[in-house]
DNA sequence: TTCACGAGATTGTTGAACAATTTGCAGATA
DNA sequence: TATCTGCAAATTGTTCAACAATCTCGTGAA
């Protein structure tokens, strides 16, 4: 009796899994060419495998593929960030009158963390912890497509971010005071208020980022 | 100066959406074994390619993969069922809002072919019809993650027909009267009474699926 | 300037081979 | 009987080498 599901991962998902942090951090930029030949010899394995870790890229939207011209990294345009502000608003305040005491609780919690990180100028904890308030506040919906979705946008965002890396900081320090009107809010039961304030915090994320 | 895009694909792409759609048609049933040699033997391809097929599947959900253990025809559940209804209801409801004059009139004419299909008992043509029914309210939000996403899951509710095949007939049948209603209020400019009639019409449609 | 045309770069595909892992079954064990 | 063990077969994972198909881009011709 197998206690715990063993995690087997083939080689080219770990390489995609690589290569899609690589992407997110931004050492891929937005545009720049995946070359089979390249990626294979710069990480030791064959063509195939390459082959197969950029259809699983462009599976989670990470990369764009065109027949015989081969894989780039996916750039987002200002339409795109539209795109994807309108399905997190969409996701997100919905969730938020579904949020149960525990839940605000752990979005306090989150809350703390992700200001030391802000205070502290550790831009990249930063974002995974924005990262971690919105989500918690859409897994509350209770649909875990929802959850990958949004999961999914919201890391594209990072490459807006890089397009525009002076708006990164200070979207990141503008958005303490946002969140922590929301948990307040939340936590005071208030969830008109909470509302307004997410939605108020989205447009300005969003006016931040498509460079108004 | 190129007029139109030359939508080149290759041998992959091109058996992805083949066995997709047999997928889609039920003639490879939920849960069915995607083997490499005999995919590769049936379809006059290599292995690899056969490979670069299953990842695109997987990345369509419309397989799932397991390390050294293979693709299968990926497996709807009552919970992705209502996973999936939560989702609808979201894209669709606030969506149906924002149809203009126009779209209310393609709606029209698409629930009017949708009701001669019925009729003519083509239940592949209704199906294909009800999704158009529903996309055209989704495409309406504007969005186009929101619109592959839907069509996304619409169609993996189809594999959930599949286990009912008892249910498709019912549901499309109860359905000509259902989008009736919802044309004939959007019509009439009341949206509230459309949007009552959508939200129970999804209700309607989850219960027939979920088994209840 | 614009166009055609190659040569080189890159992607698309095959086949054979072998390694790694799972699966199912036959026999051993308690 | 029940279950455990271990091995053979099936299946997936990966590499290598080769060649076909297509794109890219610079060069020379019209």
């Amino acid at each position: 009796m197998t206690v715990a599901a063993a995690i087997r991962l083939t080689t080219a998902e770990r390489l995609a899994a690589r290569v899609g942090e690589a992407i997110r951090s931004g050492e891929l930029p937005p545009g720049a060419p995946l070359r089979e030949e390249e990626l294979a010899r710069s990480h030791g394995v064959s063509r195939h495998v390459v082959r197969e870790v950029l259809r699983l890229l462009v599976g989670e939207s990470l990369a764009t593929y065109e027949a015989y011209k081969g894989a780039r990294v996916s750039y987002i345009s200002a339409e795109d960030v539209r795109d994807i502000f309108r399905t997190r608003r969409l996701f997100e305040l919905p969730a938020l009158r579904k949020m149960d005491r525990e839940a605000v609780q752990a979005l306090a919690l989150i809350h703390g963390r992700y200001s030391a990180a802000v205070e502290a100028c550790d831009w990249r904890s930063a974002f995974d912890l924005d990262h971690d308030f919105h989500s918690k506040m859409v897994a509350a919906a209770g649909s875990k497509r929802m959850l990958r979705w949004h999961s999914e946008i919201f890391h594209s965002l990072s490459r807006a971010h890089l397009v525009r890396p002076e708006f990164e900081e200070q979207g990141l320090r503008a958005s303490v005071g946002e969140h922590a009107e929301i948990v307040v809010a939340l936590a005071a039961g208030d969830l008109d208020r909470a509302e307004r304030a997410l939605s108020a915090h989205l447009d300005h994320s969003e006016a931040l980022l498509s460079g108004r």
